[in-house]
DNA sequence: GTTACAAAGATTGTCGATCATTATGATGAA
DNA sequence: TTCATCATAATGATCGACAATCTTTGTAAC
């Protein structure tokens, strides 16, 4: 009876299938713009036609996917524009809710940190010597470290809309890593003087490390232009 | 065939059950944590239950209702910690649009804000005289004036975050409303000095003025501690 | 070449049914 | 009486089939 069963709906079909269509655009594999036709998706996933529908509802919402009324669902188109959008927000959301982690945050917060980057320290090496098949395990200590950042800044939807905002940023992020445009070690640095400066309470330097790691690594102009064929 | 057909969903079943949802639960017909039975809401709104529940899943996702898995839905709770969480969100987010708008904005924008700003001036004469009737149509011309104000920030997620959150806060406004606890001459003057100071290009002044629109009237700890009983 | 109209394809919504989970209440033991 | 256990009812989750509606496509007449 240890902890007994997860309350958080991660078993139901629905987010079973949101769950996959999430892995699947964020890699690729559907394209942006895609048409997403119920039936289709139904012999890919399974589930039956509502299930699909609710899904994908949900997706829109969080604006992987859109919606248009009597012309079903399509992949969220990835433009340049929509590039510049989400890491302009990102910036602005994170360094708010770091700040406000800072005036709050404790001791357990700072562990929080510290572990969450180790994890993701790991997980860079290893996308490095295996880029595809550590992509995601990747990507998910990357969200993870960011989302531990913002932890102990005690508003619930910053967090929220910290969250979502990363989940459209990952398929730009995704298509740099194919495309080798990410600068490993840069990266590394930049990780390493930001936590450095949150240990030291260092609030105008952790600022400007943070900024400075969202703004780096995505700010290639056609990441997406050659999605994947699979 | 003037303008056609609008695109949006406006007038599918979903969306209706949707907006007839989230005004009923921003006025309080629906309190805070009242389970929402699938039959109970059918009988009341009409629609089969999978479109109620697509309703409600999309609800889920704009923060007004709360999903728990295998235990169905209820409005989400309205705390004072809630209403912190909104306001300070709101304040930074609009800030922030604000900001960028004033930097963007050209003369259409100023003429949007000046219309909003008037619709606004005399939605609230009325709300003033015959608060029952009119508060819808306040809040309404009280949201768009808000829109009016970083329409031209040039983010889509930005507005689509603000639009979340003010939806968010209607519940706490219209408490507070029913509760005579809106000071109108205060925020008339506000507002005034708001608009002024945008069209002057004054970009700190109108940063503070909107800071302290937005903190002003929601400061109220238990607005939400009597939801109107009906 | 354009327009009108019909056919085909998709989306949206409804009904009814089944299965799983949760809530409720009754029964019996300590 | 109080508590645990188990049966039963209530509710939620999922599915399949079908009707209604809207879009798109294709065709034929002008």
């Amino acid at each position: 009876m240890f902890f007994s069963r997860d309350k958080d709906d991660s078993n139901t079909v629905v987010s079973l299938i949101a769950s996959a269509l999430r892995r699947d655009i964020s890699f690729g594999e559907l394209s942006p713009d895609k048409r997403l036709k119920i039936e289709e998706l139904r012999t890919r996933y399974g589930g039956s036609s509502h299930s699909m529908r609710e899904a994908l509802t949900l997706l829109s919402s969080e604006g992987l996917v859109e919606a248009n009324a009597q012309r079903g669902f399509r992949v969220a188109s990835a433009t340049e524009e929509d590039l510049k959008d989400i890491t302009r927000m990102r910036c602005e959301i994170e360094k708010l809710g770091l700040e406000w982690s800072l005036q709050n945050g404790g001791v357990d917060w700072e562990g929080q940190i510290v572990a969450s980057h180790h994890a993701l320290s790991r997980a860079q090496k290893d996308v490095i010597t295996s880029p595809v098949d550590n992509a995601l395990a990747w990507d998910e200590a990357n969200r993870a470290f960011h989302l531990s950042l913002t932890a102990a800044c005690g508003s619930p939807r910053l967090i929220a809309t910290q969250r979502q905002l990363y989940d459209q940023s990952r398929r730009f992020r995704l298509a740099a890593l194919r495309e080798q445009q990410i600068n490993f070690e840069w990266t590394t640095e930049i990780h390493q003087q930001l936590v450095d400066a949150i240990m030291a309470r260092d609030t105008e330097t952790a600022l400007d490390c943070l900024h400075q790691d969202i703004q780096g690594n995505l700010s290639h102009a056609d990441s997406m232009r050659n999605p994947l064929s699979q």
